[in-house]
DNA sequence: TCTCCGATTAGAC
DNA sequence: CTAACGGTCTAATCGGAGA
């Protein structure tokens, strides 16, 4: 039996979650930022066409912006995730197989229900009527036909948000197949597509009929998988359980270069909060700790440091005080007061979860801090993050990020909702 | 020569 | 006025060190 997959994705989507609030923007071209405000992340289908790229530097685009007046918002990252909750319960209920697998796409499983055309249409209404937000569905036999039904779906008007894959005769199938550059298949970015090119592999049809041996030799597995999955043989499952993260990094670029060692001890600081924050939320505990500086790379006239160091603790944790510590130590080692530093980060690794870990007596003792995160995160939770903070953090505020475009937090902040 | 492991690469969004 | 360019995550593969 042929499955139905179903791949619903959203519509430009942090723009679309800035305009539930601002109705007054649903015609007008729209970006949203990434961090400090610096490259384009979202773009509205009339900032797409007024030729607004991908990650494109935002300053680049000043000239554009001002004359076709187009509205940059910096990232607000608790809006998005709230909303998108809500539009993946409403997915969620459509089908027990799902996988929600980024922050606007969801997979979910229809195999054997009929209509399936008609219920797609249904799921999209719900969802732009619950939550606002438009989305295009593909339906596919696998994964990865699911994905680029999707990417028809929504370059296609004609289509009306909807395209099943499934649906059409083998005829139609590949003569489709053979109108898609490869570079849109999932799992095929910008250096595969030019090797494949240079293969004479253009359309998503020459790859799927490629010769395998010969793909395997130049290719790694995971071309061979997607041919598979081109070809409708499923290779990737929707995993319905989202496994624990085996690394966690928590990193920022500051909104202005920085040299004072107080100043990256504060930012460390934070970056340790955050990333043990999730650590304890997926109950686990980290063994090795990574700290790292790097300078503006952008700057090719200032001279370049990007030291990394890392250590091993003798028994793994969770505690934000005890990482703080050794990150700490890492920061003052690799550190240089001659250089001007942009970005910092730390990252978790080598992590285990917490009834696995191996009980050695002796240094039971340090684990007395668990009772307090428990406590720090219960508070952090209920009155806002970073209502408590560790006493190193928060003081030397120089390195923070640029956000000056910000929408207010309708969702998450009582206080930002108007007052009629 | 084999194995292990850290570093690098590539991709997604 | 000028300068301004993201963050997290995974898997596969590479390449050097040591067995």
């Amino acid at each position: 039996m042929i499955r139905n997959i179903a791949l619903i994705d959203c519509n430009n989507f942090y723009v679309s979650c800035e305009r539930i609030f601002r109705p007054d923007l649903q015609k007008t071209p729209v970006v949203v930022l990434s961090n400090n405000d610096g490259c384009v992340v979202s773009r509205s289908n009339e900032a797409k066409e007024l030729g607004v790229k991908m990650g494109q530097p935002w300053f680049e685009c000043r000239a554009l912006s001002e004359k076709h007046n187009i509205l940059a918002l910096s990232s607000n990252y608790p809006l998005y995730a709230d909303i998108s909750n809500r539009v993946m319960n409403i997915l969620r209920s459509y089908s027990p197989i799902h996988q929600v697998y980024s922050i606007d796409e969801c997979f979910i499983d229809l195999t054997g229900i009929s209509k399936t055309r008609e219920i797609s249409y249904q799921i999209r209404e719900r969802v732009i009527k619950w939550t606002g937000i438009p989305v295009c569905i593909g339906i596919g036999p696998t994964k990865t036909l699911a994905k680029l039904a999707n990417f028809i779906a929504k370059k296609h008007p004609k289509s009306k948000g909807v395209f099943n894959y499934n649906d059409l005769s083998k005829i139609q199938q590949q003569k489709i197949l053979n109108c898609i550059p490869v570079n849109k298949v999932w799992g095929v970015g910008h250096r595969l597509s030019t090797q494949l090119k240079e293969s004479g592999i253009n359309t998503v049809e020459d790859l799927k009929t490629a010769h395998i041996p010969t793909l395997r030799k130049k290719f790694s597995v995971v071309m061979e998988k997607t041919q598979r999955e081109l070809q409708g043989v499923t290779c990737f499952n929707l995993e319905d359980i989202t496994p624990n993260k085996k690394q966690i990094i928590s990193s920022r670029s500051f909104g202005k270069s920085v040299s004072n060692i107080n100043t990256l001890k504060d930012a460390v600081c934070t970056f340790v909060s955050n990333a043990t924050e999730k650590l304890r939320s997926q109950k686990s505990h980290a063994s090795v700790i990574h700290v790292f500086l790097k300078t503006n790379r952008f700057k090719v006239d200032q001279p370049q440091h990007m030291p990394s160091l890392a250590i091993r603790l003798p028994q793994p944790t969770n505690s934000s005080l005890t990482i703080n510590r050794w990150s700490n130590h890492l920061l003052k080692k690799i550190f240089r007061p001659e250089y001007s530093y942009k970005k910092a980060g730390i990252i978790l690794c080598e992590i285990s979860d917490i009834h696995s870990q191996q009980v050695d007596w002796i240094e039971s003792a340090t684990s007395g801090d668990s009772k307090l995160m428990t406590t720090l995160d219960r508070l952090n939770q209920r009155f806002g993050r970073g209502t408590i903070k560790i006493s190193a953090q928060g003081f030397y505020k120089e390195w923070k990020m640029k956000q000056e475009r910000k929408s207010p937090s309708y969702t998450t902040d009582w206080n930002s909702i108007p007052r009629v």
